[in-house]
DNA sequence: GTAAAAGTTAGAGTTAACTCTAGGTCAAGC
DNA sequence: GCTTGACCTAGAGTTAACTCTAACTTTTAC
């Protein structure tokens, strides 16, 4: 099967240019051409998923073209590319926990808003103590 | 206690022209001056912790302004604000699905490049099949 | 009281990631 | 054979979020 760049665009949920400009920056240098015009086919899905992976956990473009660049080279590059993907393993890490963590915080607005609301009022609120009032850097008193 | 912007900056993790940047935006329209001179005090850090709270939750420096003009207008704006925040327990549930699920194909990745390592070339397993091949959007075969 | 450090503003510059425009090619349907 | 729609490139424009500069004031330390 061969996909056309509009095809391909809808899949990752982005627009035909974005596909271009990422072409552009290096990202496809393995997606075939037929009178110019690119063509998509099966063997490029596990790296569109990859692609799309890393662009959903924030990797800068170049970065992923750093990747890219480094898959280009073969074997001898395995490592450091074991390496890319143990730092992702920790952002991904990194980024769970603040997330939970933030949600708590906006938990614990709901809670504050579903009283103010029920009082008709904020002042019955204002004062509550926040349980989560510190920052994951522990830097802001409470 | 009263701080200074250099103190409330190294707080937040960010330098003080970011939060120059984000008065000019609007987003400390009850901080205190004295003689031009910004002085936080312990009543703004309540509004300073949600602020980090919803900028790393990546809301938009225009979003986190409109909040703030929200509550700027007092009780009657009680059930917008409300939705804000049901909005962004939605949008952290979201993150949170998406994390966990391209945590999956990194942890993938780790282990075919570790295997692959250990042959010492990418080859053996180039052809594993992928058990988190789709897409959230599962509009990518497998 | 004076120099250095830290604060101020307005406004210009930077960067990443698109997003679009102009001017063109090409394949399909009538 | 000709229009229509989807593709192409180069390069300009946009947007968000900083980031910095210049020129100035205020505070702090000696």
């Amino acid at each position: 099967m061969s996909y056309s760049i509009s095809e391909i665009a809808k899949m990752l949920n982005v627009s035909s240019y974005t596909i271009r400009y990422y072409d552009k920056e290096g990202l496809f240098p393995l997606v075939k051409r037929v009178n110019g015009i690119r063509v998509f086919e099966d063997k490029d899905f596990p790296w569109l998923r990859m692609l799309n992976c890393l662009k959903n956990l924030n990797m800068p473009i170049k970065k992923i073209k750093e990747y890219v660049d480094l898959a280009l080279k073969g074997d001898e590059t395995l490592k450091a590319r074991y390496e890319l993907i143990l730092e992702q393993e920790k952002n991904i890490e990194k980024q769970l926990k603040e997330l939970k963590y933030y949600k708590k915080q906006i938990d614990f607005k709901k809670a504050y808003y579903e009283k103010a609301l029920e009082a008709g009022t904020e002042e019955v609120v204002k004062n509550w103590p926040n349980p989560h009032a510190t920052l994951e850097v522990d830097e802001l008193p409470k």
